[in-house]
DNA sequence: CTCATTGCAAATGATTTGCAAGAAA
DNA sequence: TTTCTTGCAAATCATTTGCAATGAG
């Protein structure tokens, strides 16, 4: 979209990919500029949701906007599938989990051209299983 | 969750069912509160979303959270695949696409107890690739 | 009568945006 | 310099909630 556009290096962006790239929580925004504002203090969450959108256009980070929650950022670029915790709301990788026999679908369905497809498997983390169980 | 307690017929709660069925375009909040006011000026924007989340908890009908964008309601409550337009953001029912590869995984993955998935298509609907050709 | 439900308005929560000041290139 | 970026605050958008009044059973 803004292949044209010359981005410069801020700072703020610089942090913000680093701060992110440490993490394997797969923060929300508001999570992630709570842990940069210890390096940035006078930062904005604002130019933190700048920052994370154009690094998603540029294919560095990406992100995951969950079904009915608030989205969260993943710095891992290769695609790979999410399983959600209902009970605390923790997103955790799939790397197991092929998501071949979806990407063989045809590329028309129903006169439509798809693009793509968004999957995200949800359930009880071990953490929350074993406190309910404790009930 | 509710199960215990008696959920009263009102006249809300009828038409609003009444004429969530009668669309197959899989409406959100906003857009059947504007179908279901001609019928009953008076009713709020407010009644419209408890109806529909009681609805959706009695498995009546199914409330549909795309991935980053408004929740859409379908009347049909036999579970089903969809795909949204990137476009115009219409919702369409995929009957013919099976779930089943994904229903055989193992129900727990990485400690996870998987309860379910989310699966939507994203794509260009026809009406819009007509409009796009036209360029 | 009771208490689930409604209409209304205000509150919430996530995300976006307008704008003047600041800093890369 | 130029113009991309930032910080700040206000705005937006979907959804939820408090509350007094209403109505179904």
């Amino acid at each position: 979209m803004k292949d044209h556009v010359a981005h410069r290096n801020t700072k703020q962006r610089t942090i913000i990919l680093e701060e992110l790239t440490k993490l394997t929580s797969h923060p929300t925004a508001t999570e992630l500029y709570n842990i940069v504002r210890k390096r940035l203090p006078k930062i904005s969450l604002g130019t933190v949701y700048r920052n994370l959108e154009l690094l998603t256009e540029n294919g560095i980070i990406q992100k995951l906007e969950l079904a009915g929650n608030e989205s969260r950022f993943d710095a891992m670029a290769v695609r790979h599938n999410h399983v959600r915790c209902v009970e605390c709301g923790r997103v955790d990788d799939l790397m197991d989990i092929p998501d071949d026999p979806l990407i063989e679908r045809p590329a028309i369905i129903d006169g439509y051209r798809i693009e793509g497809y968004n999957l995200e498997f949800y359930g009880v983390c071990p953490h929350c299983y074993k406190k309910s169980k404790g009930k």
